[in-house]
RNA sequence: GCCCGGGUGGCGGAACUGGUAUACGCAAGAGACUUAAAAUCUCUCGCCAGCAAUGGCUUGUGGGUUCAAAUCCCACCCCGGGCACCA
């Protein structure tokens, strides 16, 4: 029989939809639980093509080894389907975005389908549903009511084309990422999300999670734990001409205190709320104020290219005291200081600090140096930013400026001039998108009362049906022209309100989606307990490197908030983590429609079927590299699949002759032992590889055991039978097809054991070295002793060639690997 | 600039904890089957010298540690990803 591809998995996949075969039960009995987990797609106009599926097959593969295994696996399969690229695209094309999204799960669940993995589509969520949406709303309250979503006016990324804010992720090189053009700055009222509340939980719970260390250390970076010192520089004079605390002195924040003695000016943000209480103060205010005017002009990607330029001005009639020696230094403000980090405001150390070095080169600023290093390597361009022992420090000379930062510090914080502080780079997370295609934020405002809560009960504040969508050219969502959804009443005192208007961003959505998909069709609740229980948190997680600081952040601080509000009892809802590589175009590029270089699925199956394609790209490499496709390398994998279905026919056909003779030749006997040793080495290889996500190595032990299995005479059932349990994860169609006489179905079959006692080899190769270069190898029984390996090595004709007349002066024995004679 | 990865045949890639470098697959070449093609099967296949046996060289480059280095250490070059004035 030919193998037939396409008649075959589409019958199968007829008949496992029919039979339910992949529908998940809660809870069977005698089975763990398992939730293997894909990042749900976006649903993008372009359909999927062969790198999308990269991930979506090995999370099959995984999840069909785990089944087999006796697991309960729940494996899910849904659409992140609000947000922004569906608006773009309804604009350009003039669709409306439901119509678009909708048309697209159409086309990717087709996709998806053809795959044959074993989603329990009977699960499948949709974010834009209001069944669901309506749980965003809730959660969203839960966070209100706990204080941690609140209104901000915050300077925001401002992308003019798309004309909406975007978050702090969305903004790649000062430019919008959907839309690639400048991002501006613009003050807007904003919906925050206070995940800096949970900054420090958030870094610390990565200890203990098996994720990529890579990933791990990204996220760490971008919550940006900074310890040091606040230290208090007082205001000369000032408490001549004003009272207040606030402006007696200039709070700063500083890792290196140990250079407090090097500080020879500070430095203001712009926004540095101290410059209005020294208005009167300050002698060339008018340039000052000028100076501000122009900052907030300028875009952020201006500031970034003009990085090494380093303006500012100094405040003119403003000294301030270093606490460590008791100089006057100056007061500057410049734009090379954040607002929204630390307290707003630096020592400068031009020494030892390179944007200081800068920024003093400039305003020609004195330079002291009070580090020295272990080598001296001071270059007049570059500042000296390592560590080293202390110079011109008065009497904390001679200390190491490690051990010199907290005594510096104490002995500051003794005067009451200086405390020790922890600051973090992440920052709270806005989530208002001024835009029609997302949830609604569930907010009512009242001129009365204020802002308010919808009442639980009236959720969910349904997305009104509109025909222009079109943002507003005032940055306000278009939802603000529809005055039915706008005039509501308020829900405290019934008299008129507004409701929000604008709708969050769609990694709300997405960061709590895994929990319903555990209780899908729940009415009362985003998740029962009792299912969040069974199912969560995630076992394997597998999706793109791309969300590590964003969606895989959020989503851990939404699962910390439930588990503070006692929905859980967990605080981690990714166990494992894994990120499958991208798959480039065959020209070695990123796939993309402008290069056509895309690959799409129905263009390979077309010719070799999805079996073919699903093993093809487990074996093209590492799971988690990116590597180009390859249009002629499939073609290995397609003879592979062919050669399984050959095998069928060679066991039919010894079938229909007579039995050959039950007693084996000898020679024959010991070649079925090696025969079993490589079926059981095979499990194994198979079954780890699986588990440590090295695909590529399982599918080559598989070929290695097929092409063994093919030139034997004799090809039993049983041999058979364990090969296409092997198979059934990576190839499900054929091994189901080729599985037929043998009764119900190959995936509800035990995953094949081993025997580890035959999988251990008795016999091995000892490699004889001499000087470290191969020159011999001969075959020894396991445990061979030194004395009788050593023995066996001088005797070989081979090493006598090189050792004859020559002194020994060492042999190396590596137990059944080699021995080494060093002459 | 800083932080992560990575550099192995013509190509994708194997190689446990330092111990036979190049598994498996692709491409290529030769042959078998066939009227022919496709499919399939067998053999060759890192580089250099040699008919061969064999010998020398080889994991980005240069050094080092070791009986032994793709693997460990140092310096440098190149590629990919992330961050980017965070004090």
């Amino acid at each position: 029989m030919r193998y037939n591809p396409q008649l075959i998995e589409k019958k199968w996949q007829r008949i496992w939809e029919k039979t339910g075969i992949y529908k998940t039960k809660d809870r069977v009995k005698g089975k763990k639980n398992f939730f293997c987990l894909d990042m749900f797609p976006y649903p993008s106009g372009h359909g999927l093509h062969v790198g999308h599926l990269h991930g979506y097959v090995g999370s099959d593969v995984v999840s069909r080894y785990y089944r087999m295994r006796g697991f309960n696996v729940l494996h899910p399969m849904g659409f992140d389907a609000f947000g922004l690229p569906a608006e773009n695209a309804a604009i350009k094309f003039g669709i409306h975005p439901k119509v678009w999204t909708y048309k697209n799960i159409k086309d990717i669940t087709k996709q998806l389908k053809s795959l044959g993995a074993m989603y329990d589509w009977k699960r499948l969520i949709i974010t834009s549903e209001p069944d669901y949406y309506k749980w965003t709303q809730w959660l969203f309250l839960q966070l209100y009511k706990s204080g941690l979503a609140y209104r901000q006016n915050v300077p925001a990324n401002w992308c003019k084309n798309c004309k909406t804010i975007l978050a702090n992720e969305q903004v790649v090189d000062g430019k919008c990422e959907r839309c690639d053009s400048r991002v501006f700055q613009k003050n807007i009222e904003q919906w925050m999300f206070k995940i800096t509340s949970y900054g420090e939980d958030l870094l610390s719970g990565l200890g203990n999670l098996d994720w990529p260390e890579n990933t791990k250390t990204m996220q760490r970076n971008w919550i940006g734990r900074s310890e040091g010192w606040e230290i208090r520089f007082k205001i000369q004079n000032s408490d001549l001409k004003t009272t207040s605390q606030n402006s007696k002195f200039i709070e700063v924040f500083t890792t290196r205190a140990d250079t407090l003695f090097g500080a020879t000016y500070l430095v203001l943000s712009p926004e540095h709320p101290i410059i209005k209480n020294l208005k009167s103060q300050i002698a060339n205010l008018k340039f000052v104020e000028e100076y501000i005017e122009e900052t907030k002009k300028k875009t952020e990607r201006e500031r970034i290219s003009e990085a090494k330029e380093k303006t500012g001005v100094e405040l003119q009639g403003i000294k301030a005291v270093n606490p460590a020696n008791g100089r006057e230094i100056p007061v500057f403000v410049a734009d090379y200081v954040l607002g929204g980090y630390g307290k707003g405001a630096i020592m400068a150390v031009p020494a030892h600090d390179q944007r200081d070095s800068d920024f003093s080169k400039r305003h020609n600023l004195p330079i002291i140096k009070v580090i020295k290093a272990g080598r001296e390597r001071f270059s007049a361009e570059r500042a000296y930013e390592g560590e080293g022992i202390l110079v011109n420090s008065g009497e904390f000379d001679g200390m190491d400026s490690i051990k010199a930062r907290d005594r510096i510090g104490k002995w500051l914080s003794e005067k009451g001039l200086a405390k020790k502080s922890v600051y973090y780079k992440l920052r709270d997370w806005t989530i208002s998108r001024q835009r029609y295609w997302g949830a609604p934020i569930p907010m009512i405002y009242c001129k009365k009362c204020g802002w308010q809560t919808v009442p639980e009960e009236d959720l969910p504040v349904l997305l009104p049906p509109l025909k222009d969508f079109k943002p507003t050219e005032d940055g306000k969502s278009p939802l603000a022209r529809v005055n039915k959804f706008v005039e509501t009443a308020c829900p405290k005192c019934r008299g008129r309100a507004k409701r929000e208007t604008d709708t969050m961003d769609t990694f709300v959505c997405s960061s709590w989606y895994y929990f319903r998909f555990t209780d899908p069709k729940n009415k009362k609740q985003f998740a029962s307990k009792e299912k969040i229980k069974i199912w969560l948190p995630v076992d394997i997680y597998i999706g793109g490197a791309e969300h590590t600081v964003g969606h895989l952040l959020y989503s851990r601080f939404f699962t910390r908030f439930l588990k503070n509000k006692k929905y859980l009892s967990f605080s981690e809802p990714f166990l494992r983590l894994s990120h499958p590589g991208i798959i480039l175009g065959p020209d070695n590029q990123k796939m993309s429609k402008s290069k056509g270089n895309v690959i799409t699925p129905e263009s390979v199956t077309k010719k070799y079927g999805m079996d073919t394609l699903r093993v093809y790209e487990m074996f093209m490499g590492p799971f988690g590299d990116s590597m180009p496709w390859s249009t002629e390398g499939i073609e290995g994998s397609y003879r592979f699949l062919k050669k399984l279905q050959r095998l069928n026919s060679k066991l039919k056909s010894q079938n229909s002759k007579p039995p050959a003779s039950p007693k084996l030749q000898r020679g024959e006997q010991f070649k079925s032992q090696k025969l079993e040793k490589l079926l059981h080495q095979t499990i194994k290889k198979v079954s780890d590889d699986i588990k440590n996500f090295r695909f590529n190595t399982a599918i080559s032990a598989l070929m290695i055991l097929v092409n063994e299995l093919q030139k034997e005479k004799q090809l039993t059932v049983n041999n058979y039978q364990l090969l296409l349990k092997l198979l059934a994860p990576f190839a499900p169609h054929l091994a189901e097809e080729l599985w037929l006489p043998y009764g119900k179905s190959v995936h509800l079959q035990p995953w094949p054991k081993y025997d580890p006692k035959l999988v251990r080899e008795k016999e091995t190769t000892l490699v004889l070295q001499v000087n470290g270069k191969v020159r011999d190898k001969i075959g020894v029984e396991i445990g061979i002793s030194e004395e009788k390996a050593k023995k066996l090595a001088i005797s070989s004709q081979k090493i006598r060639k090189w050792i004859e007349g020559k002194k020994v002066i060492k042999i190396v024995f590596v137990p059944n690997k080699l021995i080494n004679i060093v002459i």
